[in-house]
RNA sequence: GCGCGCGUAGCUCAGGUGGUCAGAGCACCGCCCUUACAAGGCGGUGGCCGCCGGUUCGAGUCCGGCCGCGCGCACCA
């Protein structure tokens, strides 16, 4: 169908075509042995679990927009793309799926449960992607990469091995945050603080010198069964009496020690602690410093173990409490209700288990200090700056990093073990009787070296030459310390340098009632269904100009504004093929006062994109464009161009503005303008693509202050009329006879006339109206066109208003603290207003 | 508990370094199917700039204190 036969842009029909021509041109793909100097982004890995929600698609849309904005400005471009395998998610899905067949993963075994999470993988996994592209995402499709795939694991291999050479990772028994749920253990930061009713048990354990009782406070009872002290403050008068004796443990008939440690809060409770190391990090803590023994009665699967005692071994966590305050009996001496904040895990939302288990981990300390200096030192800037600061406050008290997990998926910890022998290596280690460690690593852990290994590390690439460091990172906030500080850290370390130059912290897209958006809370809205609705270029504006450096409400008029601007252009654009004959060639060829003004505009908008794009100002940008197309372009130069004949110049000026102005707005709504490309495109760009072609840069020569003030008075006084004769009644279609008694409209007179429908006339009569406009009067000579009476009123307001302008000016003078005070200038600028105010009423 | 941010028209938000800063978009109201677009055009109504004090000739704009909302960090049993 030819342009002129559409009169609206239809996205569903349009944008798979061009899908099409955007993967089959190879623009996305740079040359992998082309090692000259690149620009890059690296996508934060979606889950292979995941489906594209509001984060992605509003991730994708700015990553999109620095990619296409530099491919345009002729960078070799590469948005790094692939997916992470998830560990935990991806194992509980498939868990899942197992149980509706009515089998396990344990059922299966290890080799063929990973064998058949694979083969989920092949058939699920890839629907991200394929979302991405919907949204119009112009990353690099050829070199999907995986956090699992043969290279990856290599690099991911090498950084262990490395690592423990190093002596930074190492094994230890440890408290850990135990997952019930997943079954493994979790990172402190995967964990989440949740306020809950609880109660406060108080429970008297006697004195062995039968000299009275020790009274503790705890909210989880089952635990004292592992009790191995009671601790009070060394301070504490009340007790330091106690110091030094023994109590026997109810039920159990265990002899604890008191001890004292500053730990314990006086004023907190009933002022005496239980200690119990192997359930309690902080009592965990406290039981190294005193050497005490760590006693565990709860297992990995959150029931109470054989070491419980026969009472309660087998029992869940919560039927040991009732079964343990019931046969406590009168020594609980008190139970009150309680709130307070308990751990959850962030994977599964169970409860987490604290729990002493023998764990690998890694030491941090050495790794951040650098990280922490880069960003510093400005090598890395974090935007918005509150993200900084969150960023290095973290690095500051860094923390030893968990990163075995007991599950199966994943990669699986390149430790082998031969009786009291350990390999630790690449590779199974020569030999008989060696058995690999079952644990596979965290999965931040490979993330953490996504912008290198995705490039081919540890080879020393043409891609790597190419595209490493990356230029940006744009993510959720969330992950800016499990994944973003631990990138900078793996970067420096094994590449030398750190992984991107700025990281762009986006904002949280909340539910419309500000709720977070959310499945169960049923508050989500599915980005693929808003484009089908409204098209991919109206969800992608949308998006971006709600992004701030806070979190933001979805906004459907956004979005809808989105889909009327990608209408607005296309129809603009079938106005201006419409009126430009065919053959003329594009170019800037001013031959009246509104073309140097749209030109001029045109400069000062493209400026203005660049600059709001460095800034990260995702929002002005989409804003900008749709000023300026609305504004500008459209309410303004087309209609002032609009009854001119069509000349070789005024064509010319047409095309070049239009073109200028599709490739522009391009990198925000890319599939209206990759459409209208294709018939003012000239066949410009590779393979004819808009994709592929340049926005031209700035050019200073045709910015022109004059054609702006000029075309700024036409506009004021278009204005102006207009309302004018809305308030008079005027017939909308009638000319009325006027004359221009203002200075600078000697070229745009006419301009002015149509515009505001008056016919300009040399009569010198009087007039019967007067309409205030820049610079001084429009005066209407035709009387009986217009109500008289509402015209009055209006001159009355506009009078009304200057006068309340001039009071005001006049006060501000007249106060001899603003005169003697104020800065000279500010005090003439004021003056220079009351002269301007007063020559205007006078006018009217 | 500590830290950070926010509270400006009905809604969503702009408003470096204090002096046309009271704005935009949407919504709303009125008028127009003017041959690019009615998913359009033109015009208009609308605001103790959270509250209370302070600094200043002058404060959405700086300072202090409240109130409300959000986020981050945190080991109080």
């Amino acid at each position: 169908m030819s342009l002129q036969d559409r009169t609206r842009f239809e996205p569903a029909e349009v944008e798979p075509r061009i899908i099409e021509r955007w993967l089959a041109s190879g623009l996305f793909h740079p040359d992998p042995s082309d090692p000259s100097p690149g620009w890059s982004i690296a996508i934060p890995p979606p889950n292979v679990t995941g489906a594209l929600h509001m984060g992605h698609a509003l991730n994708g849309a700015i990553q999109d927009v620095l990619i296409r904005w530099h491919r345009m400005h002729g960078d070799r471009t590469k948005w790094i793309l692939g997916t992470d395998h998830a560990g935990i998610a991806t194992q509980t899905q498939v868990e899942k799926l197992l149980r509706s067949e009515g089998t396990s993963r344990e059922e299966l075994g290890r080799e063929a449960f990973v064998q058949r999470t694979w083969a989920w993988r092949a058939e699920y996994g890839g629907t991200i992607i394929g979302q991405l592209e919907r949204l119009g995402a112009s990353a690099d499709y050829e070199s999907e990469r995986f956090t699992l795939d043969e290279g990856y694991v290599r690099a991911v291999l090498e950084v262990f091995t490395r690592l423990y050479d190093k002596g930074l990772i190492y094994r230890d028994n440890y408290m850990v945050n135990w997952d019930p749920g997943s079954r493994s253990a979790i990172s402190d930061l995967e964990v989440e603080e949740r306020e809950v009713d609880d109660h406060l048990y108080s429970i008297a354990y006697p004195l062995t010198d039968g000299t009275g009782e020790v009274v503790v406070a705890t909210v989880r009872p089952e635990t004292m069964l592992a009790d191995t002290a009671v601790a009070v403050h060394p301070d504490d008068e009340r007790f330091t009496h106690l110091i030094g004796k023994r109590v026997r443990l109810p039920l159990v008939g265990r002899e604890l020690p008191v001890i004292a440690d500053p730990y314990v809060k006086p004023e907190f409770g009933t002022g005496c602690l239980k200690i119990t190391p192997g359930h309690d990090p902080n009592d965990f803590e406290i039981g190294r410093r005193h050497g005490l023994p760590e006693v565990s009665v709860i297992g990995e699967d959150g029931r109470m173990t054989e070491a419980a005692g026969e009472a309660y071994a087998g029992l869940a966590v919560l039927e040991a409490r009732e079964r343990v305050v019931a046969d406590l009996g009168d020594a609980v001496r008190a139970v009150e209700p309680y709130r307070h904040t308990v751990p959850i895990s962030h994977r599964s939302g169970e409860r987490i288990e604290p729990l002493i288990s023998l764990q690998w981990f890694m030491r941090m300390d050495e790794l951040a200090k650098p990280a922490l200096q880069a960003v510093r030192d400005g090598r890395v800037r974090i935007h918005p700056e509150s993200q900084r600061r969150r960023y290095e406050a973290w690095l500051e008290e860094i923390r030893p990093w968990c990163i075995s997990r007991q599950l199966w998926w994943g990669h699986q910890i390149p430790v082998w073990y031969r009786g009291d022998e350990v390999h630790v290596g690449t590779a199974a280690p020569e030999g008989e009787g060696w058995t690999q460690d079952p644990d596979v690593l965290d999965t931040w852990f490979s993330s953490a070296l996504w912008p290198f290994a995705t490039l081919g590390w540890p080879d020393e690439t043409a891609e790597l030459q190419a595209f490493y460091p990356t230029a940006v990172l744009s993510t959720a906030r969330d992950i800016l310390f499990l994944w973003v500080a631990r990138m900078v850290m793996m970067g420096l370390e094994f590449m030398g340098d750190v992984p991107f130059r700025d990281v762009y912290v986006h904002s949280v897209i909340q539910a419309p009632d500000g709720r977070r958006m959310s499945k169960s809370l049923g508050t989500g809205i599915d980005p693929l269904e808003e484009i089908d609705r409204h098209g991919a270029d109206a969800v992608r504006f949308g998006l971006l100009a709600m992004s701030s450096t806070q979190d933001v409400k979805y906004s459907a008029e956004k979005v809808a504004q989105g889909q009327a601007l990608a209408n607005k252009l296309f129809n603009a654009s079938r106005f201006v093929l419409g009126k430009v004959p065919e053959g003329t060639v594009a170019a800037a060829r001013p031959s009246a006062v509104e073309d140097r003004w749209i030109l001029s505009r045109l400069q000062a908008i493209k400026a203005d994109t660049a600059a709001r794009i460095e800034a990260f100002d995702f929002s002005k940008v989409a804003f900008g464009l749709y000023d300026f197309v609305y504004r500008d372009l459209c309410d303004w130069y087309l209609e002032l161009i609009k009854h001119r004949a069509v000349d070789d110049d005024l064509g010319a000026t047409l095309l070049h503005v239009l073109r200028e102005t599709v490739a522009l707005a391009h990198p925000v709504i890319p599939f209206v303008t990759e459409d209208l490309w294709a018939h003012v495109g000239n066949g410009e760009g590779d393979h004819g693509l808009l994709a592929g072609a340049r926005i031209p840069d700035v050019d200073e020569a045709l910015r022109d202050p004059a054609a702006e003030a000029a075309i700024d008075a036409v506009i004021g006084a278009v204005t102006t009329v207009r309302g004018w004769r809305n308030d008079a009644q005027v017939k909308p279609g009638a000319f009325l006879q006027a004359r221009i008694n203002a200075a600078g409209y000697e070229q745009t007179a006419g301009l002015v006339a149509r515009l505001a429908r008056l016919e300009l006339s040399a009569n010198g009569g009087d007039p019967a109206a007067t309409v205030a406009v820049p610079g001084g009067t429009v005066e209407v000579l035709t009387s009986g066109d217009f109500d008289p009476g509402e015209a009055e009123q209006r001159l009355e307001r506009q009078r009304d208003g200057l006068r309340a302008e001039i009071a005001r000016a006049e006060g501000k003078l007249g106060n001899q603290g603003f005169v003697a005070k104020a800065p000279p200038e500010v005090v003439a600028a004021e003056r220079g207003k009351l002269e301007r105010l007063r020559a205007e009423l006078d006018a009217l």
